[in-house]
This record gives C-alpha cells, structure tokens and sequence, in this order.
DNA sequence: CTTTCTTGTGAGACCGGTCTCAACTACAAA
DNA sequence: TTTGTAGTTGAGACCGGTCTCACAAGAAAG
C-alpha cells in the first residue's frame, strides 16, 4: 500500500455537488448546524453515505477552535495508580464524547514541560496534569486554556484540583505504627526534592509530598519521637540508585522497624529488598504502603495500605474540567476525597530491642 | 457557552507585520522550511519571541495532511500488560517526534469501531490496534492509513503485526505440567468466542487465543490426553460472570490439577480464588501464568510464569509503524518475538488421587 | 393587496498554517 | 551589454470545515 498516491478524502464540497445543493447547505446537514428542510437533508445524508464521507475533525478544529479533546500528563503509566486515575479520566471523558491524549513526565520537569507545549500546540481544549516538581510551576502558571491538578495540588496555583486527604491518611497510617510501639519510622518516597531537605517541610511545594509528611511527623511527634525528620527518605523511584538507598536503609545499624511507603511501586521494592535481607514482615519489620494495588493482597503477608479513591480522583477531576469547558465559572474548587486504610497483616508490634 | 475571554493566539501573520517581513517569509522561518537569509530570519525570530509566538499544529496539519501523531487502541491500560506495551509504544514515538492518541476499547468491538473512527476523524497518522475480537475485522480491514497490529495478529490481516511465539510459550507450558504428572489441566483465558468452540481450534480467528490453545492442546496430545478442549475456558475476564466460572471450575467434582491463565489479570483471580476455595499451590493445585506481572514474584508460593518481553513489543510495533510512515514501502513484516518460562514455586506434582 | 416575518438556501470570508509561482536582486558568464 | 542563474522575497491559492450575511419564497399580519 503506498501512502504518497494521496488518499482523496471526501469534503463537503464533495458531498455538496453530489447532492446538487451548495456547500453550506452540505456542511450544514453533515455538521449539525443551522436550519436544514427534510428533503434536502435526506439527499445530502444519502449522498453522504453513497460517499463514504468522513468529517475532518482537524478542519473542524480548526474554525471552531475547540478540539474536542483534553491532553494528560501523568507521571508514569506504569504505576497503577496512574493507570488506574486514567481510566476514570476516560470514563468520565467519553461520555461526554471527549478525548484523551495521554502524555508521560516521567516525573521529570523537562519532559512535563515540553508535553503540555505540545499538548497545547495540538490545541487541546484543556489539560490534566500530575506536576512533577513543586519549584517549577512558571509553565503550568501561564497555561491558557483551562488546567485541573490530579493528585497534587499546587498552592500557588488557583485552579481546579482534585486530591486525597493526605494529611490525615499518613497520620493515621504513622499512628497505627506508633501504637504497636514502634520508634525508628521511615517514610520513603519516590518524590524528588530540588534543594535540601532539613525538615523545612513547608519548603515543598507538591502538596501529596508536603502533607504526606507533615501528616507523618505530626504522628511521630504525639508520641515525642525526635529528629523524625532524618527518616524521611526521597528518591526512591524507579532507578539504580533508589535500589540502593533501599538496601543501605535496610542494613544500616540503626534500621527502622516500620516503613510507611508513598506508593505501591516503591513498596513492591521495598518487599522484596525486605526479603532480600531475610527480615520478616511483620516480625522484623512493619510496612504500609498508599495505594491499594492488586498485590499488596495476595503477598504473605497480605499488606495494610491507605486505600486513595483512585478511579474517583481521575474521574472527578475530568468531570470539574469538563463543566470548565462547557463554560462554568465558578471559583476553582479543591476537592480532597477521604482515604480508608485496610488493615491487613503487614503490621506487628516493634521488635526494638 | 462563553469561551469569549477569547485568547487572541499570536499568528504567523502578526509575526510577520512585526517583522515586518511578508506572511510567507515569516512562515518560511518559523516552519523551517524553504531558504531565508540569515538577517531575515533572525528578525523574524525575534518577533515571534517578542511576541510569544506558538505554532497552531491543527492548522499545520491541516495542510500538510500529516497531524505528527497516532492512534493506539488497546484492551485495557489497567492490564499492567498493556501499560507497560504502551509505554515501550510511547517511549518509541517520542523518538520520532510523534505522539500517541490512547483510546481503551474494554476488548469490545463496539468501542474499537468507535474508537478507530474517532482517531481516524483526528487525521492521526498511523494506528495501532489490538484487535478485540477475531470474527469482525471488516473496519480493521478499511482503514486507509498505516496499521500495524499489536500481540494479535489477524490471518486475514496482512500488515505490520508483531506477536510472541504463543503456541510455543502454551506448548512449553503445558508441557512443564504434563510432565509434572498433570492430566487434568485447564487453560484459562479472558477471551470471548464469538460462536461456539467444540474444539474446532482453527475457527478462532485471533492468533493469540488460537495458537495458546493449539500449544496447549498438543501438549495435552503428547502425552494422550482425551478431549483436552473441554478444559478451555472462555471469559474470564473483568467481570462478576467471570467470578462465577472461576468458582465454578474450583468446586467442581473434577476439578483440574493444574491450570494455565491467558494473562496476569486472569490469574490474580484465580490465585484468591483458589485460597479463598482453602486450596494450596502447588500442593492442590498447579498454576502457571502469561507475563511476568510484578506481584507473580512476592506471592507464597511465587508463580512460575511465561515471560513475555511485553515492552519491546510495543517498542517493535511503534518501530515499524513509524518507518511505515517515513515512506517505508517494504512488504508488511510479522515479528514473532520469543518468550521464555520463569519457573518458580508453583508447579508441583499432580494431586490427582 | 401590501407589509413584515419566517424559513431555507447559496456565496463567500475565515481559521492558521503550507506551498506554488512569479518577481526582484545580485553577481557571474558570454 | 546581454543573458544566466542562484538566492530571496511577496502575493495569493489552498486545506476542509464553520459561519455570517444576503436574498428568495411563502406565510402571517395589517
């Protein structure tokens, strides 16, 4: 099949002179629009069918300036919690005959930005996006068209924003940890941090991250747990090195007898490094990860996790994006959906000696 | 419906008037094309940063006839199979400047139809489908554009199709059942029929299904085991339904000794199916699944699995799609990409009495 | 029997790019 | 001086739709 013999697609104007009527009347009939009599509706639509004519969305696009679609950046597809947030923006796009396109960050600020440049340049009618970074908002600040946040929310940013209770969930994750009497607590995420950390917790802009941990310290310090702030550890994505700040955090003297990890990704890591190391869950050490994945029960043990509304978070972010489109003004909104956590039986009393 | 706050998008004429060069030669730079002398060129570069030119690719792809990206149509992102396909798809059209339009069909023709009609109205440049079901291909087979076809291949189809070598991966399978002593062993896939089986193989015209099943059943022949095909069964998928078969299949007086799952999804299910049945693995029940999911390896026991390099699969079909459509006229290519068996702990031998 | 309104239709501009073609400028060869 | 030729530039058609506007014909109103 060669493609450079051009495939002389059907226009309207096609349409048009096969139904003897003008092209405006054509368009009409074929697009949907204006007032059209019975009679000449059913030659063009005949007509049409004899054929073949296909409407092109782009030329449509092009006047209307609305494209019919909505562009989304998410991290990673891979984790299925992305995947899973992506379906319910699907979901909730089809039916109102919208379309997806889906971009990869990568949780990287280059690659994010350079996705909503060509989102944008392909005139999509408004963006989801999971931001990467917290520093670099400047390219998210000056998008046009209408942007919802998926997940994190972006303080500086007033727009529509869709999240969990972030906060709340670590705290109570950290104290059911706390309460089975245990001390040294890690927190580990995949986040990145841009400048150094020192438990300026307020210094991080990505509000899952900021209120995961403000939640986690909150926990350790009921209990007067100091400097919790040293167990906090970042970059724990999906690289060499990550497996390796697992491993030393692991085997390091004073290693902590209770993980709370930020996704189910990291905490797969985290199960097998555990294992790895022939330490027992719970006996040597207790684990509860965000995010249900489909794994965390079927492992022995079977993990406790903070159960996030996934499928809801993508879902009603689409669906506070969709209304923009169609012209609501309202205020941006800033859901946040309540978290359960599952208890299962990743969680033992401290083994501290 | 106000979209009024119009954003008055900067053109390439508003550049030009800037530059104060003609429409054509500003579009001359800032499209890249054609000759400009250096001095024009830096003017005309300079406006359009002035004034934040940003290109309008609807419009460009309108004339050009190419819109730079393409559509990919699978079953369900969900499946960690089709996640991670994508992201091999994705990663390889970056490379080439071309991004990806993804639609999930739910493995319902019905929504593939829809979806394919959908992209193709995007003027998307190529397409890449996992065809939902065998019997009705009628729109595959119309489609004007390039299309390749992605882990299923279609007889009748001949395109770009890249595939892994299932009768042989089910044959070896099987195999490592059979010679565990196993003679009650059931395939089990997600897969829907059209009409009836009856064990007439050749009539499923989706080659995934149809070669697993002709691996599995030579298998079965191999060490003469009778009427093999009432062991396949059908649609267990997502489903309520699909609980019920897999139930079913468990308690049933004959219940087989061993069992091969057509994807990880499938046999997530059916390892809480069997615990929840208080049956053991592998003590009652063998289990062997298609593609290494990341929870095969943290069970108890962990799964022994077939290790489809899923990835590069998507990577291959992107790749092939893309030289398509550089111009590539070379006859369609089916790539058959090897697999390979990851033996862990849940083959043991036959319980059978 | 006009006057006004309604309805259906056609002509043609327009969206924001690309691209063809002709014209103009130098400068070199004849 | 004339003719080529290559390099630059501008004018305007074009892609395939939408949409504004003018106009004709019949219906309703005066």
């Amino acid at each position: 099949m060669k493609r450079p013999p051009k495939a002389p697609s059907i226009t309207v104007s096609d349409v048009a002179r096969e139904a003897k009527v003008s092209k405006a009347t054509a368009a009409r009939v074929l697009g949907g629009y204006g007032r059209v009599s019975k009679t000449v509706r059913m030659a063009v639509l005949e007509a049409a069918k004899a054929l073949d004519y296909r409407p092109n969305e782009l030329a449509r696009s092009m006047t209307t300036g609305r494209s019919g679609s909505i562009g989304v950046v998410v991290g990673d597809i891979e984790n299925p919690f992305f995947s899973l947030a992506v379906r319910g923006i699907s979901d909730a796009a089809r039916l109102s005959g919208i379309n997806v396109i889906l971009a990869n960050s990568g949780e990287e600020v280059e690659a994010e930005k350079n996705a909503i440049r060509v989102l944008l340049a392909k005139q999509v009618d408004g963006l989801i996006v999971t931001p990467a970074q917290s520093g670099d908002i400047g390219h998210l600040a000056e998008i046009a068209c209408p942007l919802a946040l998926l997940d994190r929310a972006l303080p500086e940013l007033d727009v529509d924003t869709v999240t969990v209770d972030d906060r709340d969930a670590a705290l109570r994750a950290t104290r059911m940890l706390t309460r089975a009497g245990h001390r040294r607590i890690a927190y580990v995420t995949a986040a990145t941090l841009s400048g150094d950390f020192r438990g300026a917790a307020s210094k991080i802009n990505t509000s899952t991250v900021r209120e995961r941990i403000l939640g986690f310290l909150d926990a350790c310090r009921e209990v007067g747990i100091e400097g919790a702030e040293r167990n906090i550890h970042f970059g724990s994505g999906r690289s060499e090195s990550a497996h390796a700040v697992i491993q030393r955090l692991l085997r390091s003297e004073d290693r902590p007898t209770a993980i709370l990890a930020s996704d189910s990704v990291v905490a797969l890591d985290l199960f097998k490094a555990i294992r790895q190391c022939g330490l027992n869950i719970p006996r040597d050490i207790s684990l509860i990860t965000f995010h249900d994945a489909d794994w965390t029960s079927v492992t022995t043990p079977p993990i406790t996790v903070i159960d996030q509304p996934v499928y809801a978070l993508g879902k009603s972010v689409a669906e506070l994006l969709i209304r923009r489109l169609k012209g609501d003004d309202r205020p941006p909104e800033r859901i946040v959906l309540p978290t359960t956590i599952i208890e299962r039986m990743s969680v033992g009393p401290s083994s501290e000696t």
